[in-house]
DNA sequence: GATGAATGAGGTTTCATTCAT
DNA sequence: GATGAATGAAACCTCATTCAT
């Protein structure tokens, strides 16, 4: 009668679980959600029976990598908002969501589709985010390194946007490096 | 002189083609790529085979639809260039094409494809807003009113990417300019 | 209450029917049964709805290719008994035969499966050639120019197996010469 | 030394490979290469999607179909030739070959291809049975039993031919021995 | 637990046939 | 009569998910 509690894995198990996680967040991210299952779980080195028994549903392998992503940013954040003072906090930070936030766009549609605004599990990663920019804007503002109109829907208006800018780019690191310089310029009071 | 007419097309044929660009443009705009040939076809009020007809692909559909949206924002660019001076033509124009796209997600696919190598029929429209772009970027960069290391494909990719902030903000219209100021602000000369 | 009677067709009906005819037995033969009707309207310089009014199917075009081609041989067989001496006029309808019966396999598969053993204009062109077969088959042997143990059933077999023999060989005229003297020879009497 | 095997693949994957196998065979022969591939996999028993994991493509089945046949006849084909002298190897290989196709429309096809240029896959089987052939048709033509000027292409033709010629009488032995009669002799010089 | 063969609903596309123009 | 656009059943094939080994 006690709450569901995961157990803790085999080793092996967990091995497995983990390593398809990181191959399932890198063929989502550079191929979009149309790789197989099949195809993840071949890359992984592992057979499709195995990935079904960690995640149930192909929707459940894409939840788990966006909440593992949120929460390496969650963390990081926290980290950043620990070592630097206000305003590089916040312009790293931003950096760093935009880094970590490819394909996420897709993702959210087919979550969506799926039935949810957004899984608890989402829910609260993103929310320990979103507190954690609320307080890295306010620090940055106080400090005068952005503009003091600023709300966090538009800051995270804009870093929808900047991901988005960011994604559709490719690989020119100078052209990418632009971009973050037109934005966080434009972060700054006048 | 007139432009090539591949063959005059009986009116209800014209109607239907003209109602399945419609609709899918609608359809793939809210619903993403998945959305599947029979719901559009039933959407349009027509069977699979009349799509078929007209579109002899999926993706040629798609194609088509994304043909029609830039040959609008073509045709509204080209206007604007011609009005103004060159700093406001170039912000005007900046502020109409986000305008026209908003809420259009799939739009900025369209404009992500005009970024990066497309289809034959794609590259004849997408060469003349290119064309244009190109000419009051040049102009605005004469004038010093935007800075000059900026290239056509970041414009491109902000252009995406605010569409995607806006789009994202919802309806507050003073956060929304918040956003333009932003990226406006951030495209000036330091 | 009379039997229907096919109208006399207005020239330019009759005209269509005509080539419809001629490009429906070369797509056929040429192709196979593959061909849709929509290429053999277009070969033919019609659109499909005409092909339709003069057959109500598909199948009826082929059925009416067939007839078509039964009719010719079974008039030129009648023509080379009236001609030749009894071998020569037995040989060369041989040979007429097999010309003649190019993709008759598949046609009569396509018919069987379409669900009657042969339709009744079928049945009555190729009663005829039975019966000139019959005919010439009994002078040739009386005239000592075929072994007499054969029968009519035989003489058929052979001229499928020959025409399958041929169809197969493609377009070299030295080889198929070569298959019609191996089995003209082997039909002498020893 | 032994043959390359793709992979060891399980029991009862195995069975259900060799009865697809066995089925496709049965249906393309008597229905001919209309038969879907829907009603191929429920004769069979399994669901469609096992046919496409064994066969990837309609194609693809109906290539195995066709090896597996040239197989059977390659290898009674080399035991034939090792048993007998010239002449009657000759003979009776050409009886054989007609015997094993009878009653099997589809294989005459199989023969076919092997005349014409045809799949890769296919190209190996044919090509032992084409070896063993050519050996059997110089042998018997320099012990004077066969006439010089018979090509490879042009027996194949036959054996196909023949075999149609056979099938298509049906259960009358006397008859169908008349045929043999007639082309065996129609092969020797004359 | 792990594996990969089996499943079958569902997607895209074709084509014989109908019917408004 | 002729035309060709419209129709939709049906074909081939894919892939998330299940289950025997």
């Amino acid at each position: 009668m006690t709450a569901a509690r995961p157990r803790p894995l085999r080793a092996d198990a967990a091995r497995n679980r983990a390593r398809l996680l990181d191959i399932a967040t890198r063929e989502f991210t550079t191929r979009g959600l149309a790789v197989t299952t099949e195809e993840i779980a071949r890359a992984a080195g592992v057979g499709v029976g195995t990935l079904f028994r960690h995640f149930p549903t192909k929707e459940a392998l894409l939840e788990a990598v966006m909440v593992c992503r949120l929460e390496t940013v969650a963390a990081r954040t926290t980290q950043l908002a620990a070592e630097s003072g206000p305003a590089d906090a916040f312009f790293d930070c931003f950096r760093l969501v935009v880094d970590q936030s490819a394909g996420k766009d897709e993702f959210t549609r087919a979550l969506a589709a799926a039935g949810m605004d957004a899984h608890s599990a989402l829910r609260e990663s993103s929310a320990v985010i979103k507190e954690r920019l609320t307080g890295l804007l306010a620090g940055a503002q106080r400090a005068g390194a952005v503009r003091p109109d600023l709300g966090l829907p538009e800051l995270i208006a804009l870093l929808t946007g900047t991901t988005k800018a960011v994604e559709q780019l490719g690989a020119d690191p100078a052209a990418r490096e632009r971009i973050f310089e037109v934005v966080l310029d434009g972060l700054r009071p006048r």
